[in-house]
RNA sequence: GCCCGGAUGGUGGAAUAGGUAGACACAAGGGACUUAAAAUCCCUCGGCCUGAUGGCUAUGCGGGUUCAACUCCCGCUCCGGGUACCA
């Protein structure tokens, strides 16, 4: 063994190692416990970045530990390879997007292959390759002859100049990214799947997803938006037509001004026909998005009455009916009950069209609520009500409710908030979606022996049109001899990733979309790690899909995965000069020498040619700050082990992690004296394990304590709490204690022998190359002695035991001293003890104890009167 | 706008079920070793007061609950993620 820990000589042989030995394939193995590790796949944009690196870091950290305590860890990667930035970076590079998908992946897989993570490559998935996709147009076949898919007009941003759909993030400022044309909205037939459905049991599920964070669960539950409220049915004024509105709040029906429809309902369809204004209102706003993000106020909200007449069923009054922009057709019945003083929505619009506003609900002080200024949207005690007027809200509420039923004109209702899964793409780079029109326009599924409809990959890209829709010959089909057209939509990519994670159970399998046996082995997803970003879209659809799933037989469980990790952003420093037009121009931190204050705080900063540059503070690593440090560059300098011992120390999981090269440079000088204390213990000669007859000295045995603590402590953090920067920090301080111990007799090798031994196998999760060659070096380079089949440290509890304990002593809630105590002491010895203590008893003379409060084995407050 | 998070020394962070605020690092300052540099090692390190022992104060802001609050409750401020066609 050398003296000197030099990566670039130890990483690239435990890699070849892995790869010789194919450490990290996996089959099924019954009677072994198996633990599947995922991490969501990168999109092979090109580069590896460092929020990649941080993601499968943690999972490769997952992934070894649970190999360590013997389980039969599945951990796959592949390439969710289709999507928008392959069409433009092609147009860009003057190339297609197959040929630059698939040079990305290769380039990125030989950069995730240098960080050294314990992948089964065996199992490589990309979603662009047919023998993917093709399960997925099958799956979509199936689900269409279920009833679970269907076809309707929808909204897509259409650019009149380029003749195009358009992206949300093609649209800036609500003009196209490419000639700053003004975006119109269009409708376009497109498919939808019925993920509303399963909106019932997506909600309830996630109070069974005990591990899963609260943060995703709150943000699911509200974007399903469960309500329960009530479909009121009104007669119209001369007409046979009823209209029905839902509500949650039947408690102010009494104080209704009007009713509202949203514009593409068929009632004010059908009196536009006869009302011109009305039409052209309509035709105005209903290429018009309400605009989501901002408040409702009088200028937003746009409203126009209509002809109709509604009857109250309660008071039989007349309501004028408006149609309205701020109303969804998707939502409960696409019509409300406007209530001005008790809705601030309503309340504006009221105000704007001077309507009635009409208070039924008393303030909290038991007077009528002043609703001049805003609505009062609190709940109260009935009153301008009728006979429900002096019932509290709740009672009046339920009156209401039951009186409108027994008319039959109410029914309770459910409405979720959730809309379906609109999945059809007017792009190119996707999967084709598997339908056809035959002549008589008749819409079919594509047959299975026709599957897969394959995406060409030699095509020419125009800029702007999918190549499968500009070909005029590639729709055109035969379907047992009769003509038939395809689609030429593609799928959302959203598709792909929500059941990749069930065929890297069975990657090859050819009989069908999953091999049974394999894919009930490893299902479900014992751990699931990637970026909160995907927290409502990406993990609904794939909790969804995995239902579906269950429901074609192919599949066991109710959800895809038992425990989900979401990690935080890779963020960095920022810094610019101003160019000539007074433009930032973006300096990389990599080329940037600073100077600190002594506090620490960056004073001053320049680029490589001395050009003076503004500190711009920590920001997402990103294009456009020019601030994305390459994972490439840094192992180069650092090695593998370094970036991931950093990446997971330097910040807890899920929070973001601010790079910095100075912590880096800390990690290394850790591995370095973690490499120079094993250097030193093997230049000495062999050791034997400790011999555990002979008593131990005061010295030994509090060593092995903080051992054996150390131990209980970075299982804990890695097994329960997932807190690995925890975890790295006990170890390390394990470490600063071991480096100070210096060894006298043959029991204190054998004591850093064990110490060394555990050590070793905690940071291996971490740090696997270093950790690989020490663990044979203190074997003596014993080859057959391999730390990828070693077992994880057991704590001793023995080593644990202690006799005495340290006791804060507060008087009136201050910290006024610490006792070292027996532990057989109970509280009033402890009481007395602390008393008799000088530093204590200052506090406590002339006056007597009132109260004491007593944490066992911590604390005693003693409180005085 | 709406939904969901976050805020602790010069910096990243620790405090796991309400019980010692600042673990472990980084930066900075001082010192040892060295011809010198690098590397390594040792010491100091929230603020204010004190010769020292020690005292007071302090977890974004303003209130509250409690013997005890970074932690729980109410009201704000600022920052971040999502907002259904970026993935």
């Amino acid at each position: 063994m050398q003296n000197q820990y030099r990566p670039e000589e130890i990483e690239h042989y435990v890699q070849l190692v892995w790869e010789k030995n194919k450490t990290f394939q996996v089959q099924e193995e019954e009677g072994k416990e198996k633990f599947y590790c995922l991490s969501m796949p990168p999109y092979p944009s090109g580069h590896l970045h460092m929020g990649h690196v941080r993601n499968y870091t943690i999972g490769d950290v997952i992934a070894r530990y649970q190999r360590m305590k013997g389980k039969n860890v599945l951990h796959p990667m592949g390439w969710d390879a289709f999507g928008l930035p392959a069409e433009t970076a092609a147009i860009n590079n003057n190339t297609v997007p197959a040929s630059w998908t698939y040079s990305n992946i290769n380039y990125m897989k030989k950069q995730l292959k240098l960080l050294g993570f314990s992948y089964d490559w065996s199992r490589e998935l990309v979603t662009c390759n047919p023998e993917y996709y093709r399960w997925e147009q099958w799956f979509f076949t199936q689900l269409y002859d279920k009833g679970l898919v269907y076809k309707k007009l929808s909204f897509v941003n259409w650019c009149p100049t380029d003749k195009t759909v358009l992206a949300n993030e093609q649209v800036i400022d609500g003009c196209c990214w490419r000639c700053d044309t003004r975006v119109a909205l269009r409708k376009v037939p497109q498919w939808f799947i019925r993920i509303t459905s399963y909106a019932e049991e997506l909600l309830h599920g996630l109070d069974h997803l005990e591990f899963w964070p609260d943060q995703v669960k709150n943000m699911q539950r509200n974007w399903i938006g469960r309500s329960e409220g009530v479909e009121i049915t009104f007669p119209l004024v001369g007409y046979e037509n009823k209209i029905t509105i839902y509500t949650t709040r039947p408690d102010t029906i009494m104080g209704i001004s009007c009713l509202a429809i949203a514009l593409e309902h068929p009632l004010a369809v059908e009196s536009a026909v006869i009302n011109y204004p009305l039409c052209n209102f309509i035709c105005k706003y209903g290429y018009v998005k309400y605009p989501q993000n901002e408040k409702y106020n009088s200028e937003t909200i746009v409203g126009m009455s209509t002809d109709l007449w509604a009857i109250h069923p309660l008071t039989r009054e007349k309501l004028p009916i408006w149609v309205v922009n701020f109303i969804s057709l998707e939502y409960g019945t696409g019509g409300v009950m406007i209530v001005p003083a008790h809705d601030q929505r309503d309340w504006e619009f009221a105000n704007k069209y001077h309507l009635p506003i009409k208070s039924v609900l008393l303030a909290a002080d038991g007077t009528p609520p002043d609703v001049s200024r805003r609505a009062m949207t609190e709940r109260g005690t009935l009153f301008n009500s009728g006979e429900f007027s002096g019932l509290s809200n709740e009672v009046g509420s339920n009156l209401i409710i039951t009186t409108l039923i027994n008319k039959g004109v109410g029914k309770r209702a459910v409405h979720y908030r959730l809309r379906d899964w609109g999945v059809s793409r007017q792009r190119y780079w996707g999967a084709p979606i598997p339908m056809l029109t035959l002549e008589d326009g008749s819409i079919i599924p594509v047959p299975e022996t026709q599957l897969p409809v394959i995406l060409p990959e030699n095509v020419i890209l125009d800029g702007i049109n999918s190549p499968i829709k500009n070909d005029e010959n590639w729709g055109q089909t035969l379907v047992q001899g009769k003509r038939a057209v395809r689609e030429t939509d593609t799928f959302d990519t959203f598709i792909e990733s929500s059941w990749y994670y069930a065929r890297y159970t069975c990657p090859h399998y050819k009989k069908g979309i999953l091999d049974l046996s394999a894919a009930n082995y490893w299902l479900p997803i014992d751990q699931y790690i990637g970026g909160i970003e995907h927290a409502i879209l990406h993990l609904m659809y794939f909790r969804f899909y995995h239902k579906l799933l269950r429901d074609a037989g192919l599949v066991q469980t109710d959800e895809p995965a038992k425990r989900l990790l979401c990690q935080g952003m890779v963020l960095t420093d920022t810094f610019y000069y101003l160019g000539n037009n007074q433009e930032r121009v973006w300096i990389d931190p990599l080329h940037v020498t600073s100077k600190r204050d002594e506090k620490g705080r960056i004073i001053k900063a320049q680029d490589r040619v001395g050009r003076e540059l503004v500190y711009a503070g920590i920001s997402k690593m990103s294009k456009s700050k020019n601030n994305g440090i390459d994972p490439h560059i840094m192992i180069e300098k650092y090695g593998a082990d370094t970036i991931r011992l950093f990446i997971m120390f330097a910040a807890p999981a899920e929070l973001p992690l601010q790079w910095s090269n100075s912590g880096i440079e800390g990690c290394r000088r850790f591995l370095k004296r973690l490499w120079y204390l094993v250097y030193k213990h093997t230049q000495k000669e062999k050791i034997d394990f400790l011999d555990q007859q002979t008593p131990l000295n005061e010295v030994q045995s509090s060593l092995r304590r903080k051992l054996h603590q150390t131990i209980a402590k970075v299982t804990d953090d890695i097994d329960r709490r997932q807190s690995y920067n925890t975890a790295i920090a006990a170890i390390m301080k394990f470490l600063n204690h071991l480096s100070k111990f210096s060894p006298e007799y043959s029991q204190d090798r054998s004591l850093i022998q064990e110490s060394l031994l555990a050590v070793i196998r905690m940071l291996y999760p971490f740090t696997p190359h270093i950790c690989f060659v020490l663990w044979q070096a203190i074997h003596n380079f014993r080859k057959n002695i391999d730390i990828d089949h070693a077992e994880w440290p057991q704590v001793d509890k023995e080593a644990l035991k202690e006799n005495t304990w340290l006791i804060v002593v507060q008087v009136n809630g201050k910290v006024r001293g610490r006792l070292i105590i027996p532990n057989h002491f109970n509280e009033k010895q402890i009481h007395q003890q602390a008393s008799r203590d000088p530093q204590i008893s200052k506090y406590l003379k002339g006056l007597t104890i009132r109260r004491v409060f007593y944490v066992p084995g911590k604390l005693i407050n003693l409180i005085l009167s």
